[in-house]
DNA sequence: TTCCGCTGGAAACGCCTGTTTTAAACATTA
DNA sequence: TAATGTTTAAAACAGGCGTTTCCAGCGGAA
């Protein structure tokens, strides 16, 4: 199986080089190169870079929406009917992202990933991720919004994006925080650690009380 | 005055670019080309393209400092001695945000920088930053401790980066959110509009429980 | 064996990058 | 006026980039 192995090991190398310093500042040659494997096999593999880097994400997403859809149907199957708590809900989300890279690949990779998807330029990445995997995302929202009725739907969707922004943030930013983190208060500590500081910030912002109306509405009859 | 007006013009047009599409996939000849400014300019101007990018972040950081200690001066010197609430701290350094890039710039391309700074991999530009502006982060930090006693040091440096992580990841996806919420909602989001959703949320984040202690313990006594 | 499709290695293709160098014009200051 | 610091123009530099091409080797099928 030397063919797999080729385009195994170009994914392996991509991942963490893409995780380290960013898509247009990995060239095909280092990936190449670290890789141990011949430049025109990834354009022969792939296609082009684009389909490498989608590649990439695939490998993780893939596998990461099969599970979650199977473990929000069997959260659907226990709260038969009801509404399945927001905790629960965050929890089972929690549990799937740890779960995927636990296998072969490493979470901090995945997690430095998925905040490249978002900061980084490459229009295309973000319509790609949107395109395959944007309708696990809304049936999560909908579970969430039957749990969070009392919340409008402007400000569960806002406040989504928030803990969201949170936890990308700082997972995928981890290495440079934990190195001030261990300076300043000799603590090591690992991504599961992180988690568990993050629960609580995560259900009391989701739970935060509404903010003010606006101050002043220009339009309309003075 | 044209030798101020053509750094001024490749500084303005730098940080749109570069906050558009960032650093690397911004090269000098764009920039130059759409400054209107002859492409030796930068190098003569600011020696390298590494040396622009940081003198983009300056014209943001240089003022924000400074307007910030001032704010901090008047703030201790309201409750002179006494210990200042984690609000008006935090509602301080949100003014001074808004205010800054509100008298000549756009807040958004603001915003973008630092999220760019963040996540990408530009190490010179982390290093220059918190070598540059550590400082005033520091003093900060001392009095969101005095505020909050209550908290262990690690647990209130994590809960600081986790909302640190909210504002920056939503401000600088705005855009991409923006055309999400009002195609959802039908509801236009401004930057302010924004700010008002985040306060309850990030108040919320920092006086949540404390989450409970590690599972289990490895060392020590059994 | 002969053929074929898949994989690999090495080199080259244009193209774009940041930077430097030349030159000549312009403005400002002394 | 003379000198100095800016700006423009045009060109070239060396190097890296993604991509393509060509050819040698390979395994299994006819």
């Amino acid at each position: 199986m030397a063919q797999t192995d080729t385009v195994t090991r170009i994914l392996d190398t991509a991942e963490v080089l893409f995780a380290e310093r960013g898509f247009a500042e990995t060239s095909l040659r280092t990936i190449t190169s670290k890789a141990r494997v011949n430049l025109a096999a990834v354009n022969y593999h792939f296609g082009s870079k684009k389909a490498l880097i989608q590649a990439v994400f695939s490998r993780y997403l893939d596998p990461f929406t099969v599970r979650f859809h199977h473990a929000l149907d069997e959260l659907e199957a226990q709260h038969a009917g009801g509404v399945i708590p927001l905790e629960e809900l965050l929890e089972t989300m929690a549990r799937t992202v740890l779960e995927v890279p636990a296998e072969k690949h490493s979470l901090k990779v995945f997690m430095k990933l998925l905040g490249l998807a978002y900061s980084q330029a490459q229009g295309h990445l973000r319509r790609y991720i949107q395109e395959e995997y944007g309708s696990v995302f809304t049936r999560f929202t909908d579970l969430v919004r039957r749990a969070t009725p009392e919340l409008p739907d402007a400000e569960r969707f806002w406040r989504l994006h928030f803990v969201l922004g949170t936890v990308i943030f700082t997972l995928s930013g981890l290495d440079a925080l934990r190195d001030i983190a261990e300076k300043d208060y000799h603590e090591h500590v690992s991504v599961r650690d992180l988690i568990r500081r993050l629960r609580p910030v995560v259900v009391a912002a989701m739970n935060a009380p509404l903010p003010p109306p606006p101050a002043v509405q220009p339009a309309k009859a003075s």
